[in-house]
DNA sequence: TTGATCTGCAAAAACGATTTAGCATCTGAT
DNA sequence: ATCAGATGCTAAATCGTTTTTGCAGATCAA
C-alpha cells in the first residue's frame, strides 16, 4: 500500500497502540520487542516476527518526544539556533560550536552536560511561520540570526515565552549581541591613514541593519575627514561572485579611486580579482579594507586588512549571555557589543601580518 | 550547588508538580499560568504573582519532550546530523541545507513537513558515548559524518537501530555516501596532461579514510605514468596555517616540483602563499590542483582548478538515502557513489574558468 | 431565601512510549 | 498428584506536561 491506490487517508502515523492492535499483542510487547529487549523479556521467536512484520508493514517511527520522556536522560536542554535560509553559511557553525563548548564548559550547570542544539531555518519574513516559536514547545531558548525588518516587527509584537539572544539586531525587551558601531567609521580612517583620498565602498543589496551601519560610518567618517564623499558601488548580494561583477561594472564606468572598503570579506575577494583583472595593483594603486568574517583573509594575496568583529566573539557572547539567561539571572536582557579587532596586513599597505 | 553554600544537593530539575507543591496550588493552574493563558482559565492575580515567584525561584525550565509530547503537532520526525568536533567546518551547513530542502520538497510525505534537525557533536574517537545513540531516543535518523576508525570500530561492532547515512566511509550493513575513488588518479592525469614531472602531494595527518585514499590514488597514478614517484609533503591539519607551514619547510629543504596536489582546497591556498614567498609562479614554475571543497577556489589568484565531489552533491545524495531508508524502502543499504566533478581553472595552466 | 451566574481552582484524562509486577499455563521433579 | 520453576504474555504505573471537566463558594437578581 505504499505506492499507489490502496488508502488514500491522511494515514494517521504509526504507534506501539496500532502495532499492537496489528499483531494482536499487547503493547508492552511490541515495545520490548522494538527495542531488542525480547530475549530478556521471554518473548516467542514466533511473536517477535509477527510484531516486526507489523511495525514494517505500518511504516512505525517512534515518536521522539515520548521516548525521551520516559527513558530519556534526566536533565535535558534543547537550545535552537534559528536562522534564515539566507544567512551567511559560515556564521552558522561557529554559533553550533560555541554553544556545545559554553555547555561543555559547565557554563549552564543545571544541564549537567545533557543538552541538544537544534537548527531551526525560516524563509526571510516569515520567522513567524515556524513552528513552535511561540508556544515555545520546541526549544528551551535560542539565537536568532539574520532576522528582517518584518521578522523584527513580529518579535517586537509577540514576544517570545523563553530566553532568546538576537545578533545584530535592537529590539526592546530582547538580549542582543552586536558588532561596534565604529566598524565602517574605523575602516575610513585606516584608508585615510594609508593616504588615500579617493575612496570606495562596495556594499549588498538589499542593505542589512548590519551592512547599512558599516555604510553610513564609513561614508560619515570618510567625509568628515576629506571633505568629499566615497563612491558607493552596490552589489547584487554578499557573495564573492557579486562583488567581482559589481567592481567590474564600476572600474569600467571609469571613476579613479585609491582606497576600498568592503563591507564582507566576500565582496573584498570578489573585488581583489576585478581590481586586478583592470591592471590595479593592491595596495600601491588601491588600497583595500576588509570586514573580518573570513579566517581565510590572512591567505588572500595580498592578505587582507580587516577591522570588525569576530564571528567566534560573536558566538561565544551570544552562547553566554543565553546560558546566563536560562540561568535566570532576574531580568537580565542585556545588549552586548562586542569590540572591534583591526588586523592590519598587507591589502592597506601594511606589512603582512 | 548554585555559588556558595545553600543548597548543596544535586538538585532536583523543577517541574511544574515542584512549583504547584511550592506555590500551594494544583499543577493545571501552574500550567495555566506559565503558558499565559492565567486570564481565560480565569487564575486570580496574586494566584498568578504567587506561581511565578516560585516557578522563577526553582529556576524551572520546561520539559521539551513533554510539552511536544502533549501538544506539538501530531508527526513530528527528528533528523540528526552526527559530527566530530573536527569535522571541516563548511560541510556541515551543507548537510543542514540539503536534509531541509529535501525535506520541504515532500521527500517524506510522512512527515508532513513536521521535523526538527539536531547537531549532535563527538570528540572524534568518542562516538560510543553520545547520548541516545544506541537507545535511539533522541532521533529517528542521522548523518553521520567524520568518524575515525574507533568510531567505525563501535559501529560495525553495534548496528545503531534506525536509518543510517554514513559519509565517506564503508560499513557493512550502513547505507553510505562515498565520493568516486578516482579524485587522486584525476588529479595525477591533470597535472602529466600539463606536462609536469616532478610532482607531489600535500596531505594533512593523520590520514583519514578519504585522504588516504586521494594520496594512493595519486601517487600510484602518478608513478605509473612518470615511472618516478612523487614528493609527499605531510602538513599538521587540513588548514591554511597548515599547509602553508608544510610547504614552506619542504620548499627550504630544496626539491624542485613543477606540479602540486594539495588533498584540499584549505591545503592548497596555504601552499599558494608558500609558493608565491619562495618566487614560484602559478602554474608557470609549480601548477596546483586542489579537491574542490571550497566556494572561493575560482577566487583564488590563480583560480584553482579542483577535481572532486562538491559538497552540495554529497550533501543532497546523503539526504535522499536518508529519507528513502526512512520512507522504509525495505533493508536496502545502497553504497552511492557521487560523481567527479573536474573544473579546469589556471592554477593548472588552463584559461580561468 | 432561592436559584442562576460567575469565580477560582482542583482533579483527571490524555499524549506515546518503557518498565515493573503479576497472572496463567506448561514442564519436570518428587 | 503436587509443588517449583520456567515460559509467555498482559495490565498498570510512570515520565512531565496541557486541557477538559466539574465542583465549591461568592455574587447577584428576584
Amino acid at each position: 500500500m505504499g505506492k499507489t491506490k490502496p488508502t488514500k487517508k491522511p494515514r494517521e502515523r504509526a504507534t506501539v497502540r496500532g502495532i499492537a492492535a496489528a499483531a494482536g499483542v499487547s503493547i508492552g510487547s511490541v515495545s520490548s520487542v522494538l527495542n531488542n529487549r525480547h530475549v530478556e523479556r521471554r518473548i516467542a521467536p514466533e511473536t517477535v516476527e509477527k510484531i516486526r512484520a507489523a511495525a514494517a508493514g505500518l511504516g512505525y517511527l517512534p515518536n521522539i518526544s515520548a521516548k525521551r520522556l520516559r527513558s530519556g536522560g534526566k536533565n535535558n536542554v534543547v537550545l535552537a539556533l534559528v536562522t534564515s535560509f539566507e544567512a551567511p553559511i559560515p556564521l552558522v557553525n561557529h554559533f553550533i560550536i560555541a554553544l556545545r563548548a559554553a555547555m561543555a564548559a559547565g557554563k549552564f550547570p543545571q544541564a549537567e552536560g545533557a543538552f541538544s542544539v537544534m537548527i531551526e531555518m525560516f524563509p526571510a519574513g516569515r520567522l513567524h511561520e515556524l513552528p513552535g516559536l511561540l508556544t515555545g514547545d520546541h526549544f528551551n531558548a535560542a539565537i536568532l540570526l539574520n532576522t528582517t525588518a518584518e521578522d523584527d516587527a513580529f518579535l517586537n509584537r509577540s514576544p517570545l515565552p523563553y530566553p532568546v539572544v538576537l545578533v545584530n539586531r535592537l529590539i526592546a525587551g530582547y538580549a542582543a549581541v552586536v558588532e561596534a558601531p565604529e566598524t565602517g567609521s574605523r575602516a575610513a580612517e585606516i584608508l585615510i591613514r594609508a593616504k588615500r583620498r579617493r575612496l570606495a565602498v562596495i556594499h549588498g543589496s538589499p542593505l542589512t541593519q548590519t551592512t547599512r551601519a558599516r555604510v553610513n560610518g564609513f561614508m560619515h567618517r570618510g567625509a568628515e575627514l576629506l571633505g568629499r564623499p566615497a563612491h558607493e558601488v552596490m552589489a547584487g548580494k554578499l557573495s564573492e561572485t557579486a562583488g567581482y561583477d559589481a567592481m567590474r561594472a564600476f572600474l569600467k564606468r571609469g571613476p579613479e579611486i585609491d582606497g576600498l572598503y568592503a563591507v564582507s570579506d566576500a565582496l573584498a575577494l570578489g573585488a581583489y580579482r576585478a581590481l586586478k583583472e583592470h591592471g590595479l595593483k593592491i595596495p600601491s594603486d588601491v588600497a583595500v579594507v576588509g570586514v573580518g568574517d573570513y579566517e581565510i583573509s590572512p591567505f588572500f594575496d595580498p592578505p587582507l586588512t580587516s577591522v570588525g568583529v569576530s564571528h567566534q566573539a560573536l558566538a561565544e557572547e551570544a552562547s553566554r549571555l543565553l546560558l546566563q539567561q536560562l540561568g535566570g539571572v532576574g531580568a537580565a536582557r542585556p545588549t552586548v557589543t562586542v569590540p572591534l579587532t583591526e588586523t592590519l596586513r598587507a591589502s592597506s599597505g601594511h606589512r603582512a601580518g
